[in-house]
DNA sequence: CTGGGGACGGGGCCC
DNA sequence: TGGGCCCCGTCCCCA
C-alpha cells in the first residue's frame, strides 16, 4: 500500500554540488526557516549537510556509494525493474531555505471531489484552463500537470506497472521496486562514511549522516534543539517542548 | 518519549 | 516525449 502521496512544491530547486558541499564546513550563514504548524525552524545553525569530524576533512563520499555499479541487483526483478538506484545518499543540498509547508497528503482513489467529468477511455484530459498553460488532468484523481509527460508518470502512481516478483508489491517507477527489491535481497550500496553503516536506501544513509552532524538539521526556534529529522522535530513540538506546540 | 532506521512516494531535471 | 536519476520528504516501527 502507497504510503503517501506527496504533493511537494515550494523553493527552485537547484542540484545542488555535493562535492563542495563537505568543504562548506562551518561556514553556514545562511538561515533557513521551516514552518510547520505554526513552528519555525531556525536552520541558520545548519552547518551543512552534516559535519565531519573535523572541518579539514576532505570530503568523505564513501567509495561504496558508488552508484555506478547496478549490476548488484537481484535477478529476481520484476515486470518492469530495470536500472537506477532512486535515491542518493549524497549529502543534501548545502543551505536551501527550507520553507516547509505541511505536505498534503493526496490520495489519489478518487475521494476527492471532481469539479468537472470525467472522460472513461482517456488517462489524460485537458482541463479547460485559461492560462496560457495548458493542463492534464489525471482521471483518477484531481491533479493536474501542465505537461503530459508528467501525467503519465503521475498516472502510475495509480496503475504502478512495476510489480515485485518476489512478494507482488506494486510500484509506480522502476527504481522504486529495484528500492524494494533490496529489501528482499539484503543489498545495501550505500555507505557511511563515517560509520561504515550500510544502507539500501539513499534517502536513508542521508539521514542518517544527520546522526554524525553536531547541530542537525532542523532546530526548534524555541528551544534552539537541533534534530536529524523533521519528524522528530514535529514530534518534538507536538509533545510539548516549546509552549507554543499545537 | 525520543532517536533512528526502513521503506517508499512524487516532482523536477537531464539526457 | 519518455525514461532515468536525484532530491526531498513522510510514515511506520523499533530500540
Amino acid at each position: 500500500m502507497p504510503r503517501s502521496f506527496l504533493v511537494k512544491k515550494y523553493f527552485a530547486k537547484q542540484k545542488p554540488n555535493y562535492s563542495e558541499l563537505e568543504s562548506q564546513n562551518g561556514d553556514n550563514t545562511s538561515a533557513a526557516t521551516c514552518l510547520t504548524t505554526g513552528l519555525v525552524w531556525d536552520l541558520s545553525v545548519l552547518p551543512t549537510f552534516y559535519l565531519p569530524t573535523s572541518q579539514t576533512e576532505p570530503p568523505t563520499i564513501p567509495g561504496p556509494l558508488d552508484l555506478s555499479s547496478p549490476s548488484s541487483f537481484s535477478s529476481s526483478a520484476s515486470s518492469c525493474g530495470e536500472e537506477d538506484e532512486g535515491r542518493t545518499s549524497d549529502p543534501p543540498s548545502p543551505e536551501p531555505v527550507h520553507t516547509y509547508t505541511p505536505r498534503q497528503r493526496m490520495k489519489c482513489t478518487g475521494v476527492m471531489q471532481h469539479t468537472s467529468p470525467q472522460p472513461e477511455d482517456e488517462e489524460e484530459r485537458e482541463a479547460p484552463v485559461t492560462a496560457a498553460r495548458p493542463a492534464f488532468l489525471c482521471k483518477h484523481c484531481p491533479k493536474e500537470y501542465t505537461s503530459l509527460g508528467a501525467l503519465k508518470m503521475h498516472i502510475r502512481s495509480h496503475t504502478l506497472p512495476c510489480v515485485c516478483t518476489t512478494c507482488g508489491k506494486a510500484f509506480s517507477r522502476p527504481w522504486l521496486l529495484r528500492g524494494h527489491i533490496r529489501t528482499h535481497t539484503g543489498e545495501r550500496p550505500f555507505s557511511c562514511p563515517h560509520c561504515n553503516r550500510a544502507f539500501a536506501d539513499r534517502s536513508n544513509l542521508r539521514a542518517h549522516l544527520q546522526t554524525h552532524a553536531e547541530v542537525k538539521k532542523y532546530q526548534c526556534g524555541i528551544c534552539s534543539r537541533t534534530f536529524s529529522r523533521m519528524s522528530l522535530l514535529q514530534k518534538h513540538s507536538s509533545s510539548g517542548c516549546c509552549s507554543t506546540a499545537v
